[in-house]
RNA sequence: GGGCACGUAGCUCAGUCCGGAUAGAGCGUCGGACUUCUAAUCCGACGGUCGUGGGUUCAAAUCCCAUCGUGCCCGCCA
């Protein structure tokens, strides 16, 4: 992918880019020295600028190149530096040293300052996005709540680490389109009709609907896990036995019929989903708007069901001869063990499409058990489907839709093992031009045991924002610095920084336990902590009456502590980089800590509007840093504070 | 039985995907800094067999194999 920069005519003196004049200088310069060695990224680290004698970059190849060569590393790390030397270096490297067999190079720390300043006020909210050449066109899942539930902290990392990780996909050139994939369709919706229709009560669904269907929701299973364990457990006779299965098999068939009949466009059916389906999403809506974050489209399970591209691509499965018939009117997709390899990978992807193999075990036992094959069921046997037919259906209407190049699901990782299935069954399909991946994330608990939205064990969106306000609030207020109107909406800011930073700061594989006293802290390691060092940047400019312009200023006034931050600004478009590559927000809440870490210590070292030497270069420095908070903190979906 | 993830300081976690020079933060503990641009802060100290055992390599927290522990998944549910 080409790089453009925005608004200069040559690239820019910045680390990033002179990484990448060092990785050419570097390979010239090592062929130069006699070597035949490949050179790619990974041998030039950017290092911490407080180690004077590493310099900014260093190399360690003259290791592996000794290994092979059989010579000293220190020779060969000084006969490359001497090629580059001779060579000519980048401009803005001032020095290449040799220390220890490392290849050091030092930058001209003038001329990276103010390119780096300059760089930073020019582009503004723009410092650290790039446009890229061929942007992808990028589907996403995201939040997909199931309706007639309340939203939970599940939801609440899925929509935080959705909304960080679209907004740094958008902010390295990708046109994302984010789509609250709701769960909206499926037996769970006839089961809660049949409980609906039998128990259901007009007056408590008016005064709370959302909990009148998680009561009925929960009546239902319960139930059904109860006469399940009365039906193994010791029936007192075989007609106690017989009646409580007869009692299960009510309820079960009952709901499956009112899915298919939903399926089938009934009208009673459509109206109880329509009514439960706009309660919920009102309620949704609500909690969405205090979190302040947005969706491009709502398609939710249901449109591909009711527009017909289920059957688009039931029809596509059986033509194309990729998915077989089984009982009754099931219908599936024979998955082989050896079909999952790099799937979600367009270049990569590769699966036995054939049903042949599936053909020859079925021969051999009729028992879909035996068979060395899972298969994908798209449709059931009673003619209604299923969510993979769904998903199918999704994939097709964003390549016919959307030319999408990803379709991406932000999803929880205890679905890894289905998008595996989907994702080869999509390839199966022949969707062989659109990258599928499933942007998984570990499992929230409480420290009282996991969740259970069945067993009634959750803790709500709402509860966990509420609380984070009202902790919040009392911080604010017992500080005394906002006015008294203001308390509530600076409150309620530091809440949702509190609880976004929580949501994005551990790296997604990890599994969160969620403790709610723990999260609305605001000391240490949290959002309001970040917030608090850009508010004592706003603080410092508005003691200023004007901050010169970059090119203004005399570089060569920094300090070391200076550098230090200036070096931290730098590094944010590798930051975003790298989370980009790993589709995760986590790269750059930590980054957020450390700029904030640097900027305190800044703030205590050094004095700025008072400075003797350096008032007008650290003015400069704080706008910048000040800039670079508010873009980084944006991605989060965190706002800045003039005052808190 | 099979699959995936996680295991780093007393606790919560970065760093692992791309192997490099003394393994980093926060919380907690101990000590220090507010007549100063906001102390929601800063500075310092204490704290580590990077789960364990092999292997590859000049070099392993990082790669490979094995093993233990924890969580999740393996349904014509989502």
């Amino acid at each position: 992918m080409e790089l453009i920069f925005l608004g200069n005519k040559r690239p820019p003196i910045m680390l990033y880019q002179l990484r990448q004049d060092l990785i050419t200088g570097l390979r010239d310069a090592t062929a130069d020295a006699g070597y035949d060695y490949e050179i790619d990224i990974s041998d030039i680290e950017v290092e911490d600028v407080t180690d004077e004698e590493k310099g900014e970059f260093s190399s360690p190849l003259s290791f592996s190149i000794a290994a092979d060569a059989g010579e000293p590393p220190v020779a060969v790390a000084e006969s490359i530096a001497d090629a580059h030397r001779a060579n000519g270096l980048p401009d803005g490297i001032e020095t290449v040293s040799v220390e220890g067999g490392h290849i050091n190079y030092h930058a001209d720390r003038s001329a990276l300052a103010s390119e780096t300043l300059s760089v930073i006020l020019e582009e503004g909210t723009e410092y650290g996005t790039r446009t890229v050449a061929e942007s992808d066109t990028i589907l996403a899942d995201v939040s997909s709540p199931n309706i007639a539930k309340p939203l939970h902290v599940g939801h609440l990392r899925n929509t935080i680490l959705s909304d960080a990780v679209m907004n740094v996909l958008e902010a390295r050139g990708h046109d994302v389109t984010r789509d609250n994939h709701l769960g909206d369709w499926g037996v769970q919706f006839g089961n809660l009709m049949h409980e609906y229709t039998e128990f259901g009560n007009e007056s408590d669904f008016e005064s709370d609907p959302i909990e009148h269907l998680l009561d009925l929701y929960q009546q239902f299973e319960q139930r059904d896990s109860m006469l399940e364990d009365l039906e193994e457990n010791e029936p007192v006779t075989d007609r106690f036995r017989e009646s409580v299965e007869e009692e299960r098999e009510y309820h079960a068939e009952s709901g499956k019929e009112w899915f298919a009949r939903l399926e089938q466009d009934d009208e009673q059916a459509v109206d109880l989903w329509e009514t439960f389906r706009e309660v919920s999403i009102d309620r949704f809506e609500e909690t969405y708007a205090d979190l302040d974050v947005d969706f491009d489209i709502w398609m939710g399970e249901s449109f591909y069901a009711r527009e017909g591209w289920n059957d688009v691509v039931i029809e596509k499965a059986l033509e194309n001869d990729v998915a077989m018939r089984g009982d009754g009117e099931a219908v599936y997709i024979p998955i082989y063990p050896d079909d999952y390899e790099n799937v979600g990978d367009p270049n990569a992807a590769d699966v036995d499409r054939s049903l042949d193999r599936a053909r020859e075990m079925l021969e051999e036992s009729d028992d879909l058990e035996d068979a060395d094959f899972e298969p994908f069921y798209i449709v059931k046997s009673d003619g209604s489907t299923l969510y993979g037919t769904r998903d199918l259906a999704t994939i097709e209407y964003r390549l016919q839709e959307y030319d999408a190049d990803q379709s991406v699901y932000v999803v929880a990782n205890e679905q890894e093992r289905y998008f595996q299935q989907l994702f080869v069954a999509a390839r199966k399909m022949g969707y062989d031009d659109i990258k599928l991946k499933h942007i998984d994330y570990g499992l929230i608990s409480l420290p009282e045991g996991s969740m259970s939205t069945r067993k009634g064990q959750i803790i709500t969106a709402r509860e966990v924002l509420d609380r984070a306000r009202d902790r919040a609030r009392d911080i604010v207020e017992e500080k005394g610095r906002s006015a008294e109107d203001e308390i509530q909406a600076v409150a309620n800011k530091i809440a949702l920084a509190t609880v976004k930073y929580e949501m994005v700061a551990s790296k997604r594989a990890r599994d969160i336990t969620f403790d709610i006293d723990e999260s609305v802290s605001l000391e240490g390691d949290t959002g309001p902590y970040v917030q608090y060092a850009a508010t004592r940047g706003y603080s410092i400019l508005d003691g200023a009456d004007a901050v010169p312009a970059a090119d203004q200023i005399d570089p060569s006034n920094f300090n070391e502590t200076d550098v230090e931050l200036l070096y931290e600004l730098a590094r944010y478009p590798i930051v975003l980089e790298r989370c980009e590559e790993r589709y995760d927000a986590a790269p750059l809440a930590h980054y957020l800590l450390e700029l904030a870490h640097v900027f305190n210590s800044f703030y205590h070292k050094n004095q700025v509007l008072e400075a003797e030497r350096a008032r007008d270069e650290r003015l400069v420095l704080t706008e910048a840093t000040t800039q670079v908070f508010e873009n980084g903190l944006d991605l989060l979906g965190i706002d800045v504070l003039e005052q808190m």
